[in-house]
DNA sequence: CCAAACCGTGGACCATGGTCTATTGTTTTG
DNA sequence: CAAAACAATAGACCATGGTCCACGGTTTGG
């Protein structure tokens, strides 16, 4: 598929695909034709860009999103791969303990404004 | 206490936390002495960088912990203050489960790398 | 056929969240 | 008392992660 298809299906802009691309976080085949130089995408490359997303959402960086994507297909040495998979998910859980306190927190100082609110 | 000691007490930066009092995240009194214009600060605001720390470390936006900020303290409505607590806490609750959904996604991920290994 | 829609590239631009650098004034301490 | 350590302010600077724009080529639908 193209780029505009990509974008629709993945939510993401045109210009942030490339931007991912251009990041190596996915790529493209050479185009089809021989008289453009149109991107041409493969159907997984939208479950890629689905996971890059998430990434992206929970605060992975562009450039951890390339060690991973690196890991999962292009990785030539599968025990690298394995370091680094584990390595994010190793961080991504002491993240998980961070917002936990957090929201703990937060709990705590609801409970607080609600004793400042009286008798409810 | 003065800038210095509440940075080495932080953690933060003398620079970071200027900028955090100039956005609104904490405050200091006027200075005890007249000849000098030097920030103090009390104790508590001690525990509240802890918070602001610990909100920027997961994710929460300047502007989002200025909110916070002032329902914690400074708010004369708590009502409104419970309503940005509560908000925050979805928002962080959220984030929890897409957290756990690429950390699921990570191991499939191991499965296969370890898979590929070979006989591990 | 031709206009609209699409694609590519390069570079400017933007917000966020700091960090660093002068420059100047104050305090502390040997 | 003088130097070192500390503080203030303003503004420049930086990385990250996009977003937008201008310009030019390609494809497609009516």
């Amino acid at each position: 598929m193209k780029i505009g298809e990509l974008s629709e299906r993945s939510g993401l802009s045109r210009d942030t695909i490339r931007f991912y691309e251009k990041n190596g976080l996915i790529s493209s085949s050479a185009s089809q034709s021989e008289t453009n130089n149109y991107r041409q995408y493969s159907d997984d490359v939208l479950l890629q860009l689905r996971f890059v997303s998430s990434g992206r959402e929970v605060g992975i960086s562009i450039a951890d999103l390339r060690e991973l994507m690196k890991a999962f297909f292009a990785s030539c040495d599968p025990s690298e791969a394995e370091n680094v998979i584990v390595a994010k998910r190793a961080e991504l859980k002491t993240r998980l303990e961070q917002i936990e306190n957090v929201v703990s927190f937060l709990d705590a100082a609801l409970v607080k404004v609600r004793e400042g609110l009286g008798d409810t």
